[in-house]
This record gives structure tokens, sequence and C-alpha cells, in this order.
DNA sequence: GTCTATATTGAGATAGAC
DNA sequence: GTCTATCTCAATATAGAC
């Protein structure tokens, strides 16, 4: 699809596949030089390290996810709408850089205990920002539940997100569009059959467990 | 609190800790040997090999979520019963063995694609087969959504069960438990807020984007 | 810009003394 | 059962020719 237009983009592109398959720690300089086509020297010519080719695919992916977050917020709207909009725009970025978020969601810790990854950590608390921001308002507004923090459903929505990027050896039959609607309404509106109405409430009543 | 009876099983709850905490190809045997206050090469008296070690690990702890589970099935029940049974056993269990439960959620790739791991591979798949027939008896049942495929559903909760077992930097004054409730509400009810009792249908309601 | 060759380090694992 | 010492191998990274 993508032609990279120079070796550079070429190596990026193919260790961003290779770090999402396989785990950065777990991927080798050679290998990725092989599967570019050169020796694992030559890589030295593009990028200082093997690092340095990871800060750049995740400064990139979060680039990305600025843009995305700053288009749907600038919308407007009620903090129903922008939670949508942001689920929305992670789930097609999720589909257009499956590599980059694979990353993202699979090496979180190394990402944050590496000094070397500074700039992607910084950017990383920006986005997560956001997100808390627009789940506060929903709060605030009475349309977000107020008995669950913020932050535990920021990470199941992550998380959740996460998934929709992933390859699964069968998604059976599962559009990738498919499966995001199928997650994000199991998150909005739950898994429990929609009750009868008979009045019960479906939210607050059922205490779990 | 466990107090470790022989060198052996202190060695092991030790790795587990760094295993959870690092991840697996991070975590040096000099490193553990330190931690335990021996030397690496003395650590082969008990294991031929740092992968041995975490095949027991990860055997014991599915071993762990057998028993609990098969409890569970054996208290009969209907299907959204079983579920949320097998909900709380796996919180419990993401509580009481959270070491355990994120190498098994970190590294279920290094799991599967790695030979030496065959018995886990087994064990693993049993467990996500009772998760499965739970899931499909619910949807006969007709107390679970049709529309979304158990597959889908099981993996949410996969993820959201490793959530609850790891360990945040901070917490925010959820205690486990309430953690657990929390995640356990938001997956069967939705984030979104109970609607007013006017008669509008929450769960099949809302089209998401 | 790519290759050849190699330096350097780090990690898993082993042998044998104590 | 633990330590000392070391083997071996793999991986990142570098130097310099072409």
């Amino acid at each position: 699809m993508t032609y990279p237009q120079d070796r550079r983009a070429l190596i990026l592109v193919t260790a961003a596949a290779m770090f999402a398959r396989k785990g950065i720690k777990s991927t080798t300089v050679r290998e990725i030089a092989d599967a570019v086509g050169m020796l694992s020297g030559s890589l030295y010519h593009y990028f200082d390290s093997k690092d340095a080719m990871v800060s750049e695919i995740m400064l990139g992916f979060h680039d990305a996810i600025r843009d995305r977050y700053g288009e749907v917020l600038m919308q407007g709207g009620d903090a129903v709408q922008s939670l949508r909009g942001l689920v929305s725009a992670s789930l097609l970025l999720a589909r257009e850089q499956p590599d980059a978020t694979a990353i993202y969601q699979n090496e979180l810790r190394y990402l944050r205990e590496t000094p070397r990854f500074k700039e992607v950590q910084t950017a990383s608390g920006e986005v997560q920002r956001v997100w808390l921001d627009v789940i506060q308002r929903g709060v605030a507004e009475g349309s977000f539940r107020g008995d669950i923090a913020p932050r535990v459903f920021y990470r199941l929505i992550r998380d959740a997100v996460w998934l929709s990027g992933r390859r699964h050896h069968d998604d059976g039959g599962y559009s990738p569009g498919e499966l995001a609607d199928a997650i994000a309404s199991i998150l909005l509106d739950g898994f429990a059959a929609a009750p009868e109405l008979d009045g019960s409430q479906p939210g607050a009543a059922n205490a779990v467990m």
C-alpha cells in the first residue's frame, strides 16, 4: 500500500512491523536489516540506535493522535459527543496504524522506564489528559456515571482500543469496523441484554458479585 | 506475608515479581540471583533454565485458575450467575497472584510462540474454553447480547481482569475490590449514565459512531 | 550509501572446587 | 547447596574500505 520513497522510511515501517509482532527487545537490528535488504551496519547510516527508531515511530504516532483529537475537540458538542469522537478517532488510527498502536500498548512499560523516551512520555501524557478532561466533563454534565473513577474508565477504553488494533489469528468474520462498534457498544451500554421495560433499573441495580 | 520454606520457592516468587515488573526478557538471571541473595550459577541447581522458571510459574497459576473455575461451575445456576462467578473468581485470583496474572497477560505472545511452553498453552486453551462456553450459554438463554461475538467479549473481559491485577502508580484510593466491582459493572451495565425512566431503551438505542 | 570486519558488551548456561 | 570462574553465543554498535 504505502510506497516508501526512501530507504529511511522503508526501514522505519519495516522495523515498526517487527516491533509490533515480536516486541522491541526480541527484534534484532540484524533482522530488521535482513527484512529491508541490507546489512545491519548500514542501518546506522540512518539511525543512531535501535531505540532511535522506536522513538521516531512513537513520536510520529503521537503527532497523528494529537491532530485527530484536535479536530474532534474543535467540533464542540457535549461530552458524550466528544467521547464518541475520541473513540472513533482512536479506532480509526488503530486501524490505519496497527503497528504503532500495538507497540504503544505492548511496550508501555519500556517506553515509560527508559529515559531516552522522555519526549514520547510527554506526548503520551498529553493524550491521556485529553481523555480525562472529556470524561470528567461528562461526569459533571451527568451523562457519565459518577461512581466510577475517570481513570478506571480511561484505562479500560485504552486497552479496548488496543484490542481492536491487534490482528488476531481468527477474527471470525468481523471487519475492523464492526469490531470497533462492538467494543464501543459494550463499553457504553454494557454486555447485559437490554432489560424488559418493566421499570427495573438497568444501570445501578445489579450489585455485581 | 508468604514465608517460603525453601530456597526453591523463594526463587520462584522472586522471579515472578521481577518478570511481572520488567518483563521476562528484560530480567536477567543475575538480577534474580541478586534479589534472592545468591550467585547466578547457583540458580541452576534448582532450575534447568530461566524459561523453566517461567513455565513452572505459569503452570501453577493455571492450576489455581482451573480449581477456582471448577468450583464456580459446580455450583450450577444460569449463565449470568456462572459468568459473575467466573469474573469474581478471576478478580480474586488477580488480586492474590498479581505477578502471575501480569506475566500471563504481558507475555501472552512469548508464551504462545515458544515451543517450550506447550503445556502452558494447553492449560490456557482450557481456561478460554470455560469462558466461551458460559458466554455462549448466556446468549442462548437470552441474557447476553447476541449481536456481539462471544470471543470479543471474552477478550475484553480478559484484559479487564488484567487491568485490575496490575499495580498502578496511583490507584486514587481505590481498593482492589472496589476496582474489580467498577470494572465488572462497566462491562455488564456500560459506562453511560442510567437513563431516566421515560421508556427510552438504554441498550440498543445508541448507534455508536 | 552500503559492505566487510570487528570491537564490545551482556546474558544464559556449565564445570568443578569447596 | 553455593561459589568461583569461565564458556559461549548473540546482539548492539563502530571503523574504515569501496
